[in-house]
DNA sequence: CATTCACCTGACAACGTTGTCCAGGGCCTA
DNA sequence: TAGGCCCTGGACAACGTTGTCAGGTGAATG
């Protein structure tokens, strides 16, 4: 009865190959190659033969070990931050949709914001020879990838540039987003802005920080510590902050907020607050259009970002050698109510 | 100068090999392998000089070539609808993290709900030889799996059975919620109660349609054809169908809707209407609560469908043999005003 | 000093596929 | 009918790794 299996035991689960194929149609290994990978030079009789036999055997190709043969393994890596991030979704289709169309599948992982797991899994992704990678990168120093790189595989960065090491970026306007995001707030009469943002590791945290004092600037506004908060965007967090800008002496009459998730914490804190407060949210977020005051946003374009990360990816692998470059994707603001509102009664 | 390639040119980029680093570590293939594997028997020095060669290498083991040897590939695939929404990513993120605690890799694609492009998806992450599959199914007939299946390749479905074949699947309570929501507007004295769901193709519209008529049935209520519409989930089409339930002569005064997408636009029709419609979702929706009225949704617990089904489907790697069965996760009421509306004055 | 034994090390085959190359046979032409 | 050519088919090696097994070295023991 037991089948045996003669040292160990590969052969995944007793799966037929090509060699088993090719014993019972009764013809050479060659030939069940070529009828699988539809070369020409087989008799359609021959032919024929072959295929009841992989039918009846229920043969399918094993991928691994062409890719073993081949070189290319038609698969790209990428690795986010957060799968379940509203604002990956579009991104990580984008680019799922282009990789399909370049007949290579896509491995994924999140690196959860932390830098030693992005490494880990970009290695694991180049130890299974992935044909290329779009990365947004958790940490600062990408130095590891440069052997990588140098043997040839093809690296994208996304929505935050690498660190120390040139390469490929596409990469949305943080910091214009967050300059005309407090631009309209001041435009509206706002004169004491807050901003809350993410972790200052963070790239685009920063460059959003940067965009809204260069706009304060820009309007000969000061900034008063109190009014900015970096850190986490765990919700008690954020909250707190709003909290605390409200409640100073010196009040903020508008926030502007570094991203989705702080958005929306931002979005539920106000709504418990008394006197209106004016917000410009970064990204876009799902119904923003119902709430009342709907939500004003300076809108990112995930899917043009993973979707340009991707095609430049394959442009790569297609041999395009040029220096590698940073292509940035405009925001947009769309103005929904939020943003608008004058600045309520001082104290 | 040419850096003379054999014949075709396979090794990836010109990666270094274990032949290189043995060779440049004047040590035996094998020797390499064992340090590279951190297996016992070797010498602190040996390791020494081969580590060292590694590094001015920076050689990377090739795991498709381990793959090929063992027979196992560490990864396991996901084909779910659409990468892109909302309800997928906390599933994405559960299964992916179950993954990784077990060492393996994610390879994940959409069928967009196409049948046909699901089994192209399936069958090229079986020719991978990933050790299992997590699938949310678009088709209806899964025999071609059938091979796989008996190959070894672990298989779990979720969030819709499998059709036509026995395997584990991991279900929300798509009947039993819709039941119970239909049920919590008849309690808040709606007669004439409207459905809108998804395409009758799909299981969970189906389950869901049943559970909104059982709820009727069982309150002694008539359902009229023209509160049920059944469809794609676009826009539009959903937009018209609120239309025409509001339009007609018996109009009706709340609506179950069949999932997130379906429940945000019709909040969206709803807030253009001038009397108040009840209103109860399938599936949570973020900010959900900070509308007005807040929308009244039964939330589906799409992490634990994601965990549980990974989690089986590991155990089912790890050797578990016991009969294919279905786990069905609960669905939650919560009620945030939409759902506890009055029935507006009739006409 | 010889023998045993433990421990390291390396040669070799195998995983399943594809590229190369050659052999055999049929068919056409001279 | 013989010669040559093209078409089909198969033997073989190679991709980079790991399992098996045998050889070799040194220390410990009789």
């Amino acid at each position: 009865m037991a089948d045996t299996a003669r040292h160990s035991e590969p052969r995944y689960g007793n799966r037929p190959t090509m060699k088993d194929v090719a014993a019972r149609a009764g013809v050479g290994l060659k030939t069940v190659s070529r009828v699988v990978n539809a070369e020409p030079g087989v008799t359609p009789d021959t032919e024929r033969r072959v295929q009841e036999a992989i039918d009846a055997l229920g043969f399918r190709r094993n991928d691994s070990a062409r890719v073993l043969r081949k070189g290319r393994t038609a698969s790209i890596g990428l690795v986010l931050e957060d799968l379940a991030d509203p604002f990956y979704g579009p991104l990580n289709r984008a680019v799922e949709e282009v990789a399909r169309s370049h007949g290579a599948l896509l491995i994924n992982g999140s690196s959860a914001e932390d830098p030693d797991r992005e490494q880990e899994l970009v290695l694991a992704l180049c130890a299974r020879r992935v044909d290329g990678l779009i990365i947004i990168p958790a940490g600062h120093d990408h130095r590891y990838l440069e052997p990588e790189i140098k043997a040839g595989v093809a690296t994208v960065f996304v929505d935050r540039p690498a660190g120390k090491i040139d390469a490929d970026a596409v990469l949305s306007d943080s910091f214009g987003g967050a300059r005309s995001g407090t631009a309209h707030l001041v435009a509206h009469g706002h004169r004491r802005i807050g901003f809350i943002g993410d972790q200052p590791r963070i790239h685009t945290a920063v460059e959003r920080l940067r965009g809204y004092r260069a706009a304060m600037a820009h309007a000969g506004l000061p900034v008063d510590d109190s009014w900015v908060s970096l850190g986490t965007t765990a919700p008690d967090r954020v909250h707190e902050a709003v909290v605390s800008m409200l409640k100073a002496p010196e009040p903020v009459t508008a926030i502007l907020t570094g991203n989705n998730r702080v958005t929306v914490t931002v979005v539920r804190a106000l709504a418990a607050h008394d006197r209106p407060v004016a917000l410009v949210g970064f990204d876009d977020i799902e119904l923003a259009d119902l709430l009342d005051p709907g939500v004003t946003v300076i809108a990112q374009d995930a899917a043009t970002l993973g979707r340009t990360a991707a095609e430049r990816l394959f442009r790569r692998l297609d041999g395009a050698a040029d220096a590698p470059n940073q292509v940035v994707v405009p925001t947009r603001l769309i103005a929904r109510g939020s943003g608008e509102l004058p600045p309520s009664a001082d104290r």
